[in-house]
DNA sequence: CATTTTGTTATACGCGCGGATAATCGACGC
DNA sequence: GCGTCGATTATCCGCGCGTATAACAAAATG
């Protein structure tokens, strides 16, 4: 009695792929870089690693395709905390940034898997695309939040005042997801809201309750 | 004729220590922690794979005491800043955060090693304690410098104060650091200064001068 | 139910990895 | 100068890596 060949289903192209691109996020993000080899990969998804060959033709095509739907998830998750919202340019701007400073966004999950590519970034022109394409959106999102409101503004001031809040939100966002027992739940998203009003000079007490999600029609 | 035994010279073990430490910095910073193989290491050590284990019983140690030494280096460099500069509380601030946003400090090898080192800092005891007193060592620092202005703060809010101004610096680390080539000179550092001005509500227009070294009496 | 298609598994290959050990030879005490 | 010591090199080992290819079987097709 040998080994029986083992079984399996055959799945839709779609869930194999997210399937893969999940794993091999979730293995960098546990264990760096080195730890999302093509057979912990295939395990965790529960394959065999040749079928990894089958959807993607080498594994960096694997690993472009795990960044990519990171940086597309967050700056999803970013455009998704202004849907609700109202039209008032405080509430809105309020909105974007809590979103930035709460789970699912603050994840030290994501972290890694973000620090742990860096370099492929800088090396990669393909992922350097991806990754400039990313935080561009962001950033223009942050400073067309900024431009909304009602106050007067020298030129080139803007340009200014948003880097400085997208570097205040990406460091807190860094050292809360890594350092998260460490704070108080939402006393990030208070600092930083408060920051960003002071940097803008604004007030920006505007509501950044977490609303549990009224509705969804479920 | 056969290939003859490579010459050699011996060294001061300070010198292969540390010779091998910054061969590791610069492969992780260069390629990721995957790229700084111990053949690799020594290579650009000038030496050969086995004389590694003969001053770094395994490759980890020699990993950990790269990443002391960086952490060690940047604290270092922080300090240094507050060296020659006068006993004004809003200049030693404003020397302090200019000198975390300016070279030495800032620099892109700095923050790719420190990204391709993250995930092991938060699954390794002993990098994560050189870690964290690296950090508290410069938030501490941050925060004397801001309990030190001439101003009235209600209790707790320096430690917020602190944690916003270090994520805003930390966060222009980043960007100032990869992108350096998008932003003017000393851009980055005028974007620091303001911000934290902003978010401390004081005048912080101290001299950022970078004052070229006037002395050191080579 | 027979046939084709192709998603999936199984197996193998070559390479570079980190680590161990033995041979060598540069420097230093005497 | 001559030994002696140990810093340094040379060589080897087993393993796990990414990749290639063939065998297989689950579903689709008629």
């Amino acid at each position: 009695m040998q080994p029986a060949r083992r079984l399996y289903r055959r799945e839709s192209e779609e869930n194999r792929r997210s399937a893969l691109i999940s794993a091999t996020q979730e293995l960098v993000a546990e264990g760096g870089p080195e730890a999302a080899t093509v057979r912990a990969i295939a395990a965790r998804a529960g394959v065999t690693p040749g079928l990894i060959r089958h959807y993607f033709q080498t594994k960096d095509e694997l690993t472009r395709a795990a960044y990519r739907a990171l940086m597309d998830g967050m700056t999803a998750k970013g455009a998704d905390a202004l849907d609700g919202v109202g039209a008032l340019p405080e509430e809105r701007l309020a909105a974007f940034v809590a979103a930035s400073l709460r789970p699912p966004v603050l994840d030290a999950g994501a972290v890694v898997l973000w620090a742990g590519y860096m370099h492929k970034v800088r090396s990669d022109p393909e992922l350097l695309a991806v990754h400039e394409a990313g935080y561009l959106a962001y950033r223009d999102t942050l400073q067309g939040l900024i431009e909304a409101l009602p106050r007067k503004a020298k030129p080139g001031q803007t340009r200014s005042e948003a880097i400085a809040c997208n570097a205040l939100i990406d460091g807190l966002w860094i050292e809360g997801s890594l350092l998260r027992t460490t704070f108080q739940p939402d006393e990030v998203v208070a600092i930083g809201l408060r920051s960003v009003a002071a940097i803008l000079g604004v007030e920006l007490t505007a509501p950044p309750v977490p609303l549990p999600d009224p509705g969804k029609t479920l």
